[in-house]
DNA sequence: AACCAGTTGGTGCG
DNA sequence: CGCACCAACTGGTT
């Protein structure tokens, strides 16, 4: 028990809710008056070894964590954000050992891995007799409530979202926002002192003993990482990004402070936006005010319309997102902001589904979604929504169920295409300059994320939708596994959508918004000098205009590496098998690991294994020029 | 043309 | 008349 008499000793766990405004949870936290508050940010080993993180996301992220310090300290001088290290399952438990915790309070996440983890950190603090307070406040509407709507069924229209919240009145009103903040004291005393908190918890055990030497160690990333090696040459970052604890390499001003790229031995990408998207609850809010003052812009807003072929730069949308996925910017003063700018506009205004709102109300119906599917939700196998579909390159699994890591090698037409596609080399510039802008930005257009995906999946390549959600998990700032992996059944045709016959065009679909190709100009610069005409599909330019372009196809930019029309037709043709089949990610045969066959068999589409991948045009010309493309803007894969 | 869920409107039956 | 059934139609953020 707590050795002074006072209030109670709050420790609040910041995860994914980098925000003091529109915070349930910190609300209620503050509704205890406590005597002391400790604003932990703990860094999870799974999440440094286990999860592929892009650069721009890790730069945000710390970014964010830098700026809610900030704030912090803005309303009590002598407080800060505490970051720590740890397996959480114990090191939270520790920590309110140490410092003499009474109540942990935390906003409930609900993706797979945060409700496992959730569940481990409750159940151990609850032995320890120590308080656990969770709140929701992720989205609009209190998920569990929503799914006791539907009977725990998952919402898979937007009408079928609707008819589930609307007996549960207007989206809540944002919680307070604090004025002030309690100290973090140490035990027995009334007077904030970090390095003695830092004293405190310094002898703790490695992180080595809680979860074992990591196999994977995203530093020695495949992809061309920029990682500086530290004095030993065996730094990882979990090393360096220690805090709250005595760490090899430190060089923080003080024992808990938020990292810098640089001190983690990590560089910035060779990123040449003007306006970087930079994290943080603050630079969130100025990018809301700045909307605040344009009530037509968020009063006529229709997804739809937004043009894709934008970026950072000059987006067509809010960039809000990045925010939205570390909880910068609280959802519900988001979305009442809205709702009160929209109120000044005379004009017509624009609705659910593709009006602004909309946009917000697929975030929760994707989250309903995934929390009535359960962890199947993340994969094809056990998915009850997912259509099976018999995708090359699936996630592979052992004979008791259990995923395979790392995917083994699928067939070399495949593996080679999926390679092309995550290094934006595919020789289709509308592709090519998305993914490229993804590795090297963070982000893109929403209709660019459709064009990217049904490329990878129903519409050329016939690849798995969980190898484009890997990828995409890496490299965007705002990914959110409900959103993108829902987003992935979408435009795989597996789940929401089903009118698969329905393909982008990789010339005609980018024409629409822009004959001047603006992106794919500034992310595949090798063809900048191309006219209009061609800008989409150079390889069909005579050889006199790609020499005027100083650029020949197949030698300084690649042919593309499919026929996309021939592609197309054979997509079809599978998507209608597995349609016919009506079998789904839980099916019997899906699940003994006999379905692959049976559609095989029916739809008649040849084995990869018997593609003769050297007939492939693109890859012709590279036997004959004897050289392959290199990267043009190679982003590292560091966490 | 090709999908699918939900709604509507008609028919037949008790 | 009420009800079950079914065919036709509609809408689906892109």
């Amino acid at each position: 028990m707590p050795s002074s008499g006072q209030g109670p000793r709050v420790l609040y766990w910041f995860r994914t809710d980098l925000r003091l405004h529109d915070s349930p949870a910190l609300a209620k936290a503050l509704s205890l008056s406590p005597s002391a508050l400790f604003p932990i940010f703990n860094w999870d080993p799974n999440y440094i070894y286990g999860h592929r993180v892009g650069i721009n996301r890790f730069r945000f992220l710390l970014e964010s964590l830098q700026d809610l310090s900030n704030e912090i300290k803005k309303l009590n001088g002598d407080s800060q954000l505490l970051l720590t290290r740890g397996a959480p399952q114990t090191r939270i438990r520790e920590l309110c050992e140490k410092w003499q915790i009474t109540h942990v309070a935390f906003e409930e996440d609900h993706n797979a891995y945060a409700r496992h983890r959730d569940a481990a950190v409750v159940e151990s603090l609850k032995a320890a007799n120590i308080e656990v307070i969770s709140q929701e406040g992720r989205h609009l509407y209190p998920i569990k409530e929503v799914l006791k709507n539907t009977k725990g069924q998952p919402p898979t229209s937007m009408s079928q979202l609707q008819k589930a919240v609307a007996s549960l009145g207007d989206v809540a009103q944002p919680a307070e926002t604090p004025t002030s903040l309690p100290s973090p004291c140490p035990p027995g005393s009334d007077k904030a002192d970090i390095k003695k908190l830092f004293d405190l918890i310094s002898d703790l055990s490695s992180y080595k003993e809680e979860v074992g030497t990591p196999d994977v160690d995203l530093n020695a990333a495949e992809l061309g990482g920029q990682r500086k090696s530290g004095p030993d040459g065996e730094v990882t970052s979990y090393d360096t990004v220690a805090a709250g604890e005595k760490s090899k390499y430190k060089e923080e001003k003080s024992p808990f402070a938020v990292p810098t790229l640089a001190s983690l031995g990590m560089e910035e990408p060779e990123v040449k936006l003007a306006e970087p998207i930079r994290g943080g609850t603050t630079e969130a809010l100025r990018r809301l005010k700045k909307l605040t003052e344009d009530p037509a812009y968020l009063s006529t807003f229709a997804k739809p319309q937004t043009s894709p072929s934008t970026d950072p730069d000059a987006p067509s949308t809010t960039l809000l997102s990045p925010y939205i996925k570390f909880g910068c910017l609280g959802i519900r003063h988001y979305w009442h902001t809205v709702k009160e700018t929209k109120k000044k506009h005379k004009g017509a205004k624009t609705d659910v589904p593709e009006g602004m709102e909309g946009q917000l109300l697929f975030r929760d119906m994707y989250a309903v979604c995934e929390a009535a599917v359960g962890d199947a939700f993340h994969g094809v196998r056990g998915n009850k929504i997912s259509h099976y579909m018999d995708w090359y390159l699936p996630t592979v699994y052992d004979k008791d169920g259990k995923q395979v890591e790392p995917r083994p090698r699928g067939d070399d037409v495949s593996e080679e295409r999926l390679r092309t596609f995550k290094e934006g080399q595919t020789g289709f510039p509308w592709i090519d300059a998305l993914m490229r802008q993804l590795r090297m930005t963070g982000w893109i257009h929403h209709l660019g994320r459709h064009s990217v995906a049904a490329y990878l999946t129903r519409a050329q390549c016939w690849i798995s939708w969980e190898r484009g959600a890997e990828i995409f998990h890496e490299f965007l700032i705002d990914t959110d596994d409900a959103s993108n992996d829902g987003n992935w059944m979408w435009l795989s045709a597996s789940a929401f959508f089903s009118q698969y016959f329905r393909v982008y065009g990789l010339t005609t679909f980018p024409a629409k918004y822009d004959k001047h190709g603006y992106i794919v100009r500034k992310y595949c610069p090798e063809l900048k000098d191309f006219p209009d005409k061609y800008i989409y599909a150079p390889h069909t330019a005579p050889k006199e205009v790609q020499e005027k372009a100083k650029c020949i196809i197949g030698k300084d930019y690649p042919f593309p590496v499919l026929d996309e029309k021939e592609e197309k037709k054979h997509c079809l043709d599978r998507c209608k098998a597995a349609y016919d089949s009506k079998l789904f990610g839980n099916s019997k045969e899906v699940l003994e690991g006999k379905a692959e066959g049976m559609l095989r068999k029916k739809h008649g589409v040849p084995d990869p294994k018997n593609f003769n991948y050297k007939e492939n045009a693109a890859n012709k010309i590279r036997a004959r020029t004897g050289r392959r493309r290199r990267l043009l803007f190679p982003t590292p894969s560091t966490p």
